[in-house]
DNA sequence: ACCCGTGTTCGCTG
DNA sequence: TCAGCGAACACGGG
């Protein structure tokens, strides 16, 4: 398995996207029709060619490209679904699930590689990034902006649903995926079928603070395993060989936190979600 | 062979 | 009208 990008993962492509591309021109650009491309297909990239890279954002789980066209400025939405991932290759370097290239003043070829399809690349005219319906609905970016208890917990308090099933609601917390919601609710020791309104303040700012911690912690594992390589490889999971995470995929090994009990593993909204039911209360 | 999946969107239901 | 839910999307890996 490869890259499957919550924020954290989505932080690491914006980087390495960051380095290899800011202040490069766009030489030329290749894609095939998928579903990748729709509505607009594979000609709409053609209005990068020429144009500058200015900056690389990040809102969530939403990439954008700034880039300075001939016609103004242009942006590049970028979503890598559940197996996107951006790579940089030679010219001519045979790259299998090429979706996208974009070839590069430099020589490099920057590959949008995805095998399931699930992601999306949109051209933005005039880059009004923010007026996207994807990414108007986020909530701020927990990294870059910081997490607001109060708003938080607004959110929360206005669904019926299980507070793991609302954090994966990028309205709530934008980039917040599987992964980090578990971890989230074990450092914030919150049990994930408690219904979201019925969190106290106490409780919402330590799901706060329990979401900046992993995103955090998952950061700092990437960078030590070097996942910021010239290639764009991030290792995860079962390709590091060891599993950076405190409960995620943990079932029945030992509670990292009391000790006492086993991780067990329970199904909400069809996805896994694994805690320490003495801890998580 | 069969099952599972780190995300999002769509259509149905109450 | 709308929140919530399950299916669908498409493919590789265990």
């Amino acid at each position: 398995m490869g890259p499957m990008p919550e924020l954290p993962e989505v932080e690491v492509a914006r980087l390495n996207l960051s380095r290899w591309a800011t202040g490069r021109r766009v030489a030329t650009v290749e894609a095939e029709a998928t579903r990748v491309l729709r509505p607009a297909g594979p000609r709409a990239l053609s209005a990068l060619v020429g144009a500058q890279v200015v900056s690389v954002d990040r809102t969530g789980k939403a990439l954008l490209v700034r880039l300075a066209g001939r016609r103004g400025a242009v942006g590049l939405y970028s979503h890598l679904g559940m197996t996107g991932k951006w790579v940089r290759r030679a010219a001519g370097e045979p790259t299998p699930h090429s979706r996208a290239r974009l070839a590069l003043d430099d020589g490099k070829v920057l590959h949008y590689v995805d095998p399931r399809m699930f992601g999306r690349l949109l051209v933005v005219p005039r880059a009004r990034f923010e007026a996207l319906p994807a990414v108007s609905q986020l909530s701020p970016d927990p990294l870059r902006d910081g997490i607001d208890a109060a708003r938080l917990g607004q959110r929360l308090v206005a669904t019926r649903r299980a507070v793991k099933v609302a954090l994966l609601d990028q309205k709530v917390l934008a980039g917040v995926g599987n992964i980090q919601a578990a971890e989230a609710l074990f450092r914030a020791r919150i049990d994930p079928r408690r219904l979201a309104a019925d969190l106290t303040r106490g409780e919402v700012v330590r799901l706060a603070e329990g979401v900046l911690g992993s995103v955090r912690r998952t950061l700092e594992a990437f960078r030590a395993e070097g996942v910021l390589s010239d290639e764009g490889e991030v290792t995860y999971v079962e390709e590091g060989g060891d599993n950076p995470f405190l409960v995620y995929d943990r079932e029945g090994e030992a509670c990292p936190r009391c000790r006492r009990a086993r991780i067990e593993r329970i199904v909400q909204s069809g996805r896994s979600t694994f805690l320490c039911p003495r801890c998580q209360r």
